[in-house]
DNA sequence: GTGCTATTGATTATCGTTGACCTGAAAAAT
DNA sequence: ATTTTTCAGGTCAACGATAATCAATAGCAC
């Protein structure tokens, strides 16, 4: 099933992360970008466009000689219904009070620590702050795209397929 | 896992801390220069790159004859301590860039895990995305209010909650 | 055709390494 | 006691090897 070259690259990078034990993988992007042919930019868009934090990967790199770029995958598989619930819990928009409570309830349950419960509450809280000029629906909507983001990010199964 | 001349330097101190009773080992400049065959400035680079505060030590050296390098591991007696450390370090501005270093430190030497590390990235570009608009001065102080508040919060509370 | 996604290459930024030159402290010479 | 010499470590600029960014262009789905 050949698709595109950035397909090809993504699914290359999840199969050498299957492969280790541990949760990480480091690479060359010359490497890479000879092996699939392509040039070096490329890597940095299948990166760019497949593998950041959103997705639940972090990437650290060094240039120079002996450069690398190495590749974290975050996420643990959970049942993906639990993602989709907060999903759908939150919606297009919530209010901080309504935040609060699904956080609340997700650390009671244990899908998440209250450390992160307390990241995500002052990130919300921070960005209350600084639109607080705006009108409260577009807030609202900004407070379910950030949750949803950072909720994702934990809680969301790889989609291998 | 041989990897550059500035990495085997560094594990080289870091190996000789841990040996160590006492936070701080002492060296020589050339004598470690000679050790792994390279000029001394090398030595300086290495230190410089990697043994700075915001990497959690300290460098006291003297000239001339008896001279020395001597490396202190930072330490702290309380979670208010260590707050204050990483609020230093970011001050009062802070590129997304360089707020990137600070987590990847933190995480190294796990003071946060990388699920907390994630959830810091995600809101600190949501927030950019947010500000687009303002003047980049403008966003880095809030990328620095951000980051300090968060930080803060998860020094001050206990790990395993 | 519109709008998103993918590809490319030119340009820019960063890392590690080296060496020429600078600075400071202690010993030696006076 | 002062000056000179010697022996450290410090600074900085230049270079080669990477990786990152950005804008232009192409491809593709609707």
């Amino acid at each position: 099933m050949q698709q595109n070259l950035s397909h090809n690259i993504e699914q290359y990078i999840l199969s050498l992360l299957d492969g280790e034990l541990e949760n990480f993988v480091t690479l060359r992007r010359k490497d890479l970008a000879e092996k699939f042919e392509c040039v070096p930019s490329q890597i940095n868009y299948v990166l760019r466009s497949r593998f950041r934090p959103e997705h639940g990967y972090m990437i650290d790199s060094r240039r120079g000689e002996h450069g690398y770029i190495k590749i974290f995958r975050i996420t643990y598989s959970t049942p993906e219904e639990k993602a989709q619930h907060s999903e759908d819990i939150i919606g297009d928009s919530i209010t901080l009070k309504e935040s609060h409570r699904i956080l609340e309830t997700l650390a009671d349950r244990h899908f998440i620590t209250q450390r992160e419960r307390l990241l995500m509450e002052i990130s919300l809280r921070h960005e209350a702050m600084i639109m607080e000029d705006k009108q409260q629906k577009e807030r609202e909507e900004m407070y379910a795209e950030l949750l949803k983001r950072m909720l994702r990010s934990l809680m969301l199964v790889n989609a291998e397929d």
